[in-house]
DNA sequence: CGCATATTTGAATTCTTTCAATCAACGTGG
DNA sequence: CCACGTTGATTGAAAGAATTCAAATATGCG
């Protein structure tokens, strides 16, 4: 199985085998488990270290006073949680695990230099950082300018072009460790309404979760229900990988 | 009057005469003007420069099929529009003046020359775009776990808080270009519940609107009605302009 | 003064939450 | 292998929040 950083950040730009070995090499420290529901980093301490998940999927989330939890992010394989946080002196937000999570730490200077001596490399990671920007763009859109039907339905959109992105859809479905109350902490709505217009999507034919499991038999329909327009993810460059 | 992104930036960081000069420099090409609700720049144009607001009120905005707009961040004097979105090809949403607006445009490459020659002002400049990302977060915070009443506080809040910083907040209050359409497409709601919210805002003494101006009669019983917690602006260095 | 823009109002509708209870699935220990 | 406890999914009824549509007022500007 390839690198889970190679992978994602070959989505945007090809990297020569020596651009590789230095991800590697910065990733090969030791592996932290953490368990579901687990924080990884709470808000108030001070970031020292750049994140990169290997397995599993976290969130960066903030809670109001209320209890009421928000989910800001969600971290995938191969993402790398806030890869410049540690220029803050405090985080503002939690990171939490949301499923069974295993990551490795990087150390801020092992991390800019390599930045420095791999010009290819650093595109990509500025790339990365822009899309990330770009997802939390789209997702205050999700909240401000989306009913609960359309909120759910682009979020499994974006769900799916990031997991086609990483090698984890088969056979128009993934794995999808989240309950009706975490879905409800992304798209700002209680669970009990995830819910009913789970059902409601069920019913149309826009998506089936059964177990772990979600898929939709109909990506194109789904993306019509959203609006979804994947131009934000700014994948038009993916071809990149076979010129360059 | 202060260099509006001297004053920003030195909000963070304290700046040598050398740095000032450079900023300078770095800004003084020829002022562009744009009338309230002009487009600055349109979703899928290519971004070739970046762009520092001088005067007014600007905005970053999305739009969705159905016409509904939500506005997903505001630029005011000494922000910049993405001082890096060139990397990416295509913009994926659109930057509109809310009031008139004036600004100049800086190529990229005098961009990074300047980066790469004076530490203090890069430093400061990463602060900045580590803000912007932070303030994004909070929006979707704002957006999925807040009701309109707390929307709104929040938002005046975190406008009183970004005005102050860079001395436009005057006895209390500030200057507000913004009609009740614009606030409801900042806080996703309708006019129409703007405007009852705003009166029942006004009943209860939280904030009073007339004419253009804005005045918080008590900001800090508005930002208990926000659950509004600064620590996302990470203003906590701005002793920093005094020691160094 | 008169048009254009912005604010305000009312009533009806739709969407979402709340609260409380039930049902289903799953893993553990006996 | 089954009872039991825990967690997650589902349901119903009622209350609350926000939207819609249409019309009426204000306000500002030329």
């Amino acid at each position: 199985m390839d690198h889970p950083l190679i992978a994602k950040l070959e989505q945007f730009s090809r990297l020569s085998g020596e651009d590789r070995r230095a991800l590697e090499a910065l990733t090969d420290g030791p592996v932290q488990s953490f368990a579901p529901r687990a924080d990884i980093v709470r808000e108030g301490e001070s970031p020292r270290v750049v994140r990169l998940i290997l397995s599993g999927w976290a969130c960066r989330y903030k809670q109001l006073p209320s209890g009421r939890r928000q989910t800001l992010a969600l971290f995938l394989s191969g993402d790398l949680c806030d890869h410049n946080v540690f220029v803050l002196s405090k985080m503002d937000h939690s990171i939490g695990a949301l499923s069974s999570v295993t990551l490795v730490e990087i150390a801020p200077p092992a991390f800019e230099g390599m930045m420095a001596a791999r010009p290819r490399v650093t595109r990509a990671l500025w790339w990365e950082s822009l899309v990330n920007a770009a997802t939390q763009r789209e997702w205050i859109l999700n909240l401000g300018g989306r009913d609960a039907v359309e909120r759910l339905a682009h979020f499994f959109c974006e769900l799916a072009y990031r997991l086609r992105g990483i090698g984890q859809m088969r056979d128009g479905g993934c794995d999808l460790p989240l309950t009706q109350t975490d879905l409800a902490e992304v798209v700002g709505l209680t669970s009990v309404h995830v819910n009913r217009t789970l059902q409601t999507m069920r019913r149309q034919g826009l998506l089936e979760i059964r177990g772990r499991r979600l898929t939709i038999p109909d990506l194109p329909a789904l993306e019509r229900v959203a609006s979804f327009n994947p131009n934000y993810l700014h994948l038009d460059r993916v071809g990149a990988r076979f010129e360059d």
